[in-house]
DNA sequence: TCTATAATTCATGAAATGACGAAGTGTCCC
DNA sequence: GGGACACTTCGTCATTTCATGAATTATAGA
């Protein structure tokens, strides 16, 4: 049964309350999902991205990664902080380098799944009007 | 593989320099991870992520949609441009509604493996000790 | 037509993120 | 010890993201 709604809003009641109730079960518990938005925020940076490749295979210390992305080491080493803090990578010190390699390969597998889909894309991210929206003119 | 810096800083010359041009060759171009790293913003939001599990095998209107998920419309609907934007969920209007589903699993999918994933590492985002953390000096 | 409602867009301010350089920590080597 | 160096952390500021509420568009139905 319909009842008035006050605020121009549908919280009241619901166009199809049986869906609504059936999604709302099925819905993962947040804190769940907010970890699962930490971990995507972490890899939402192209130069968090590329420390993986180039860290794929192997092992280099802050210094050379920073040549090989040409990024401020300042910049860099706050960067390494949060794929460490993902588990993404470790790193272990000789002397006094920090040399840092993957922990596993699970996240850049990850990147590399959705760099293949998007390939597959072509032209995704960037034209305004979305695939799913309006027809192109 | 470790070869000493003779003379000369990090920045200019690289305390490995085989291992710096060889992770340079294997980099991907700096386009591409920038799409990768837009398409992990979309997700990096635990409110767009329960926009995926809720359409999970069904279709929900906006309206039924902003009920399951407690989220305001217009905040709702702004989510759901950045995911259409991203080709992971597609619309139909019919009358005043408008009905969202999947456009396709994939990016659900990529969202539930990565959960898996960090639902086996039990405590990984939450410690500030972090587990790759410092090495004991 | 006019009204109510579903949905999107726009404008605003608050909060989070990112980059930079300075300062701090620890190691090597003279 | 003391200086040089690799690296991290801190403080600051510019940019981006986010939620909110108002304005807007569009459709159904009286």
């Amino acid at each position: 049964m319909k009842r008035r709604v006050e605020d121009g809003l549908c919280e009241i009641d619901s166009v199809d309350s049986a869906s609504v109730e059936e999604a709302r079960a099925a819905l993962p518990r947040r804190t769940v999902l907010q970890q699962v938005a930490e971990a995507f925020k972490v890899l939402a940076h192209p130069n968090r991205l590329r420390v993986l490749e180039a860290l794929d295979g192997r092992e280099l210390c802050v210094c050379d990664l920073s040549t090989t992305l040409d990024v401020s080491m300042s910049t860099l080493s706050q960067q390494l902080r949060e794929l460490r803090r993902l588990g993404a990578i470790r790193y272990r010190v000789s002397g006094k380098f920090a040399y840092y390699s993957l922990a596993d390969r699970f996240w850049l597998e990850l990147v590399r799944s959705a760099r293949e889909r998007l390939d597959g894309d072509a032209a995704v991210a960037e034209s305004v009007g979305d695939k799913a929206g309006k027809p192109r003119r």
